[in-house]
RNA sequence: GUCCCCAUCGUCUAGAGGCCUAGGACAUCACCCUUUCAAGGUGAAGACACGGGUUCGAACCCCGUUGGGGACGCCA
């Protein structure tokens, strides 16, 4: 048997953090079994469906590396289908027309709460004959669900899951307008598209009793299904948009990278032993519906940043410099230099390592993208004042004197002129830092001098020791 | 309220009756490395929610309690 997985998000905001991890699970589970993956948009409600929302959210998918089988589905296209196939049910006596107002259903759910039932529609149309329908109202469609017995749901995370049947109503198919609801389309778009597994949140669990009785109505092979367990925020509470609960391109904005967020999100509800590290092809080759956890778990930035930072490292350079760019260009406010690209290029070995994210990356590395006199921030003006300045100052000429410009020549000055000077490598390194780059925090400076080549090091550090260098940016 | 689900360090988790004196990762702290900051290395601290069973033996099985979450729409 061919697995096929789906992922079915509402086109009502953007592809969520949590709505990204259901996606992933469908498509390792798809892709690991030689499935296949299909993505069908949730538009059945007009009102809150935009074309916005599903471009963010082919976007995002892309991003992540998600590609899906086949064309997209919109589930509203289907809607005179979905139409059809519950008028016969309602032909063969499977569902039927309720009449109720929704003042009557209002009440009817407050009396039930009032003496602590479940809120239940109580069938009160299920038996009467079409005839006592007021004329002022149009029916929806009611499926005629079992009064007696147990519902199980098998589900391959959570296990066997029972209801008694008296827990389930008889829920809307067809709404007044003929209109499919939710229910009605996921079961029979599911059963089109040869959905056989259906791995999808948690908070989905108590529809799969209803999405049974339907297959049972319509006489369908039930699908496996998975539920994963929710992701929660830092606090323990539902995900929402201040725990994190953002478009992944947001996380993308804050200069995270996809394969840092598939491993965390990977990494969240699912194990495979003491493995934290996970490539994509690893996931491939490892990942089980088995080995999914059965608790709820908390969001944690921390451990995505740390995620993000090895995989910033193991990144390529070029790739590196190609996503700080963009940024860079915001900050400086122009487009860079082929002359400020080389030299983030050269640089970016010694800058990968130091950054957590891309934005921090751009930070890092402006340094290497401005123009003479470069901004210095507080801590690295102050690294200049006095002795810093006046080391620097006598520093210089003994680099100028250098006919090798390279890490390894500069380095060899450096300690010279410390020794001879007697000071210790950090009471010169750290005022060459400031006038070099800015800053007080940068890679190794002898890279940095090596990277920016000697006239550029020595015009800075001129800058520095005549006060030219602008102290007012950070 | 009713129904359903869940419960190991602060967080993510390993653990499928003896391998557990409960392992790893993030975060925290200390030390090492070191020109700064990271990275890396070494180490510290830190958990089986509680109460009953079952068993020679329970983090693992059963029951209850407590706590958390989800669902109860003509939303998806």
């Amino acid at each position: 048997m061919t697995v096929i997985t789906r992922f079915a998000p509402s086109p009502t905001g953007f592809l969520h953090i949590g709505g990204a991890r259901t996606a992933l699970f469908n498509w390792l589970y798809a892709r690991r079994l030689g499935g296949k993956f299909h993505l069908r948009i949730e538009d059945t409600d007009r009102a809150r469906s935009n074309q916005d929302a599903v471009d963010a959210i082919i976007k995002g998918m892309k991003w992540l590396g998600l590609d899906w089988d086949g064309d997209i589905v919109s589930q509203f296209e289907g809607a005179n289908h979905h139409a059809e196939v519950a008028n016969q049910l309602v032909e063969q006596g499977k569902a039927y027309h309720c009449f109720c107002s929704p003042e009557e259903l209002e009440e009817m759910r407050e009396t039930a709460r009032k003496e602590g039932r479940t809120a239940l529609y109580d069938g009160r149309w299920r038996d009467r004959d079409p005839s006592e329908a007021p004329k002022d109202i149009r029916p929806v469609v009611r499926l005629k669900t079992p009064v007696d017995g147990d519902t199980v749901v098998a589900d391959m995370i959570q296990g066997d899951v029972r209801v008694k049947n008296s827990e389930i109503d008889d829920f809307v198919l067809l709404r007044a307008d003929g209109t499919p609801t939710y229910m009605l389309a996921v079961v029979v778009d599911d059963h089109d598209m040869g959905v056989t597994h259906v791995i999808r949140g948690d908070d989905h669990l108590t529809n799969t009793f209803r999405q049974i009785q339907l297959y049972d109505a319509f006489g369908w092979d039930i699908p496996a299904f998975a539920h994963m367990p929710l992701m929660h925020g830092a606090d323990g509470k539902k995900l929402s948009k201040r725990h994190g609960a953002l478009g992944v391109e947001a996380y993308e904005e804050m200069g995270f990278l996809p394969e840092a967020i598939c491993n965390y999100l990977l990494r969240l509800g699912w194990s495979h032993g003491d493995d934290e590290i996970i490539s994509r092809e690893q996931a491939l080759e490892w990942f089980d519906i088995k080995d999914v956890g059965r608790s709820a778990a908390r969001f944690d930035a921390d451990k995505l940043l740390h995620l993000n930072a090895h995989y910033i490292r193991e990144a390529s350079d070029r790739r590196l410099v190609d996503l700080a760019m963009p940024l860079l260009k915001d900050r400086l406010g122009d487009a860079l230099s082929d002359q400020a690209e080389t030299r983030l290029l050269s640089g970016m070995d010694g800058l990968k390592g130091r950054a957590r994210t891309i934005v921090e990356l751009a930070e890092s590395g402006e340094f290497y993208t401005r123009n003479r006199p470069i901004p210095i921030n507080d801590k690295a003006a102050k690294l200049l004042d006095g002795e810093g300045g006046k080391h620097i100052a006598s520093l210089a000429p003994h680099l100028e004197a250098l006919n090798e410009w390279t890490d390894q020549t500069i380095d060899a000055a450096v300690r010279e002129y410390a020794e001879k000077s007697d000071l210790k490598l950090g009471n010169i390194a750290q005022p060459l830092r400031a006038a070099l780059t800015g800053s007080n925090v940068s890679p190794g400076i002898f890279e940095v001098m090596a990277t920016l080549g000697k006239e550029e090091s020595l015009g800075r550090l001129s800058d520095a020791i005549s006060g030219r260098a602008s102290p007012s940016a950070n």
